[in-house]
DNA sequence: GTGAAAGCGCTAACAT
DNA sequence: ATGTTAGCGCTTTCAC
């Protein structure tokens, strides 16, 4: 059947009832007696009718879509992150629109824009930059990286892990492996969680009686494997006694293990390292990573459920922090 | 500013003019005066107005925006194109928006329905799965996978690689490095693709005067490093004196080299094997992978130009077959 | 140079 | 149970 985009009206008319009728048959609600029903059924179906989404939106000022912004689409970490979020809302009948910022600050302001131009329900806002504004008029929940503005009760809602004790845990680890030396890289850009993390870090340091050294934190300006192994190169080759890296990335860790391998270091022999989200990737490395996880499934089904009962109209301004496990493998 | 949705109409009002002289100096076409656009674009900004995108949209029948059907964001090869596309698409002034079918014939469908009725300009399709309808009504560029109806001159658009050159590649460098027993890992549902590759592996073996055996090819469902893991556990298990593998996907290969490692099968001494994409990953594996480059890169400019003069009216049936390249490494 | 008004496809009163 | 109609926010004739 040819169909260049049909109207609600040409159905009506087909199946010789109203709009108003074909309208409450579609949406089932409303009354309509069987017959016509079965009338207006066929009729949409010969014709493969499909209603136009933007009108419907229009209409009811509000759009079933959500927008996903993440900061790296190629980082296993967010796009499984994105992935699930989808899946979710798909089931819930809602639909998910991915936007890749690129770790850009400009792009992120531009898709917030361009998404509520689009009227879209609401907001999945991952990680990205510390600088956004909040996003206001529209439903948003923050994943991973509680922005700087996040009040409580302002109407968003946030989801997150326990980054304190992740760093606990990572340094702990490491120095019930009997290291002493313990590096930590973070990520110069998300401040709020790495603090977190670094203080863990120092408490651990501090339980177990190892002084801490400001020269032992280093950061990077960007989460890749190449800066995983840049900063590794820099940090090793000034010659110091570093046993035990902890890195606030697995992917930060996975580039290091690269270095490592070129220059003959044996992991975890002479080094441990440690990394952190658990990514699917971390498994199949060699040497496989050691980490501390992160739910991240969870935080994207944590945030499908919230977008879709603050679109509902609920208040779910609530602030969810997942603990972290620590993952045993073979770099430590 | 509070801005709960303020409309043309309103601005109209503020401004003191009406909502057509508005329209016009938002969108700079028709006539209007230096004193009013002035006027109407300080309201506008004190109001921090934005048009509804919908319904522009919906009166003009037409969306900005295309939608990217990927089958696995997870991989890199998928992801990085769809950040491709996005990139060129943003510059341009489209929006994209990502979605991910998770390798399920099932929302590849219901997206693009979806999509469709959301009136979006067009489609971009990455891969995906062999027996999905042909889109229309809407342009359409179907991109790496050349669809099974896909013919010339219909209206669709395809941007892909010589998969024959690149089996060729492939099965060339192995037998270069002296290996006789070939193996080959094809991905069962990308038919068409693979087919090619296969063909390009069969013409090598022949032009150096290796004879063919059915017994070597091997197919995975799903492209993963879990399936590449387990194929090659299976291919070794069973004692054969299999000494090179082609792998039709660089994700396989890399979930291999797990394989290889726990086994302590030494590469390149005991067994050469390759990959096909060339994806960052791949020179970042230990050993790093020798492989057949497809520049996936140009797949998504190329793919974001095309979509535009498609959805600017221009007919744009064309075929890109770009050609891959042997990058070497560590793996042969 | 500007405004009035029609209409895109739909939903939701309000009638009947 | 069904039809009529207003109107969502915008673009675009068509007048003036």
């Amino acid at each position: 059947m040819k169909n260049e985009n049909i109207s609600i009206k040409e159905i009506a008319r087909l199946a010789g009832t109203s709009v108003a009728t074909v309208s409450r048959v579609i949406n089932q609600n409303g009354r309509f007696s069987k017959e016509t029903e079965k009338r207006v059924r066929e009729v949409i179906e010969k014709y493969n009718y499909r209603p136009n989404e933007l009108a419907r939106s229009l209409r009811v000022d509000k759009a079933q879509v959500v927008g996903v912004i993440v900061p790296d689409i190629t980082n296993e970490f967010f796009s499984y992150i994105a992935r699930k979020i989808e899946v979710d809302l798909l089931k819930q009948g809602y639909m998910a629109v991915i936007c890749d910022t690129n770790e850009s600050l400009e792009m992120e302001k531009q898709y917030i824009e361009t998404l509520k131009a689009m009227r879209i329900g609401g907001i999945i806002y991952v990680s990205g930059d510390q600088k956004i504004e909040p996003i206001k008029d529209i439903p948003a929940v923050y994943v991973d990286r509680k922005p700087e503005f996040v009040e409580e009760g302002q109407g968003s809602c946030f989801i997150g892990c326990d980054n304190y004790q992740g760093g606990y845990l990572a340094a702990e680890r490491l120095i019930k492996a009997g290291r002493k030396c313990i590096a930590v890289v973070l990520h110069a850009k998300t401040i709020a969680t790495q603090d977190k993390r670094l203080n863990g870090y120092r408490q651990a340091l501090h339980d177990y009686g190892i002084p801490y050294a400001e020269e032992l934190v280093y950061k990077v300006e960007h989460v890749g494997m190449e800066q995983g192994y840049q900063i590794t190169k820099r940090m090793l080759e000034s010659a110091n006694q570093t046993d035990g890296i902890f890195y606030s990335s697995d992917i930060l860790a996975i580039g290091a293990l690269q270095y490592f391998h070129e220059e003959n270091i044996k992991i975890p022999e002479e080094i441990s390292i440690i990394g952190i989200d658990d990514i699917p990737l971390s498994a199949r490395v060699v040497p496989a990573l050691t980490t501390v996880k992160q739910d991240y499934l969870k935080f994207g089904s944590l945030a499908a459920n919230a977008i879709i009962k603050m679109m509902k109209g609920d208040q779910e301004k609530r602030t969810y922090i997942l603990s972290m496990e620590l993952i045993e493998r073979e770099t430590v």
